[in-house]
DNA sequence: CTACGAACCTGCCTGC
DNA sequence: TGCAGGCAGGTTCGTA
């Protein structure tokens, strides 16, 4: 489910109804996720206030004078804020309930999601090999075109790197390079520093437009109010093999690059 | 170091 | 109708 405008919709959804309060108790209804939450998780965040909740990547932190409860979300997960006396679903794994009454609900149908902690989150090893953000500054020409030299692998499967660049999913990544008019099968490091430009603007636009839309619901993405996003409205090509180019009408084509479903218009597209 | 496949888990859709 | 197989928005890990 979720890319960086999901995890950032989520983000903005949640923030302001608990930040600032304080965490009164957590229920773990289910540990087993990517990793074991830590069984000590209640005892650590109970009393503590949340200060903030900021985005690594895919990753929320949720930051406390204690710690920092490091959450994510995986194929399928979502926070969604509720009461205490909400039916409990199926797959509703964590509530974390704040001193007046609120709670912050994880729900997690495939359980490829985590919740860890950490008190020295820059130096964690799931964020510390990070790459840069793509909404940032340090996501420019010198960097990107530096890191795709001499790599072999398809362009697609480069862009999805966290380590060359965090939060390009393959919604997105099939978005952006539909956008940038490149073939998501050539080599990363045949581009030029031009069209590492452009690829760099496709994938800024693209993000933008979605967080701006509330992101892509395929199936089970809601924000934080339980409502889907719009983004999907918006696809050129992701989902929509056979279908005409929205450019120039040729049919989008359906490949698979390193395991992941790719789409993408032969004939704008090279 | 790079590249690739498997693994984690559930549910839904397709085709036999 | 039933069931096996494939597929899904992510990421780490092991192996060549």
């Amino acid at each position: 489910m979720p890319e960086l405008p999901e995890v950032e919709t989520t983000r903005l959804g949640i923030l302001p109804h608990v930040t600032t309060k304080r965490f009164k108790h957590i229920e773990i209804r289910q540990h087993q996720l990517r990793w074991p939450v830590p069984a000590e998780l209640p005892d650590l965040l109970s009393n503590a206030t949340l200060h903030e909740i900021t985005r690594r990547g895919k990753y929320l932190l949720f930051n406390t004078e204690a710690g920092t409860m490091l959450l994510h979300l995986g194929m399928s997960g979502n926070l969604r804020i509720t009461q205490a006396d909400c039916t409990v679903g199926k797959h509703d794994h964590i509530d974390f309930v704040f001193d007046d009454g609120t709670v912050l609900r994880f729900n997690d149908q495939r359980r490829f999601g985590a919740v860890l902690w950490t008190t020295a989150p820059d130096t964690h090893p799931l964020l510390a090999e990070l790459g840069p953000e793509p909404l940032s500054a340090d996501f420019n020409v010198t960097y990107l075109y530096k890191r795709l030299n001499n790599r072999q692998v398809p362009l697609k499967s480069a862009i999805m790197d966290a380590k060359i660049v965090v939060g390009v999913g393959n919604i997105y990544a099939n978005e952006a390079l539909f956008h940038a008019g490149l073939n998501p099968n050539r080599a990363a490091g045949t581009l030029s520093e031009q069209e590492c430009l452009v690829l760099i603007d496709s994938i800024q636009s693209v993000l933008r437009q979605a967080i701006q839309q509330g992101g892509t619901t395929l199936r089970d993405f809601l924000n934080a109010q339980g409502k889907p996003g719009y983004f999907q409205q918006s696809l050129s090509v992701y989902g929509r093999q056979g279908l005409a180019c929205p450019v120039c009408s040729e049919p989008v084509r359906h490949v698979k690059i390193g395991q992941r479903a790719s789409y993408y218009c032969p004939r704008c597209q090279s």
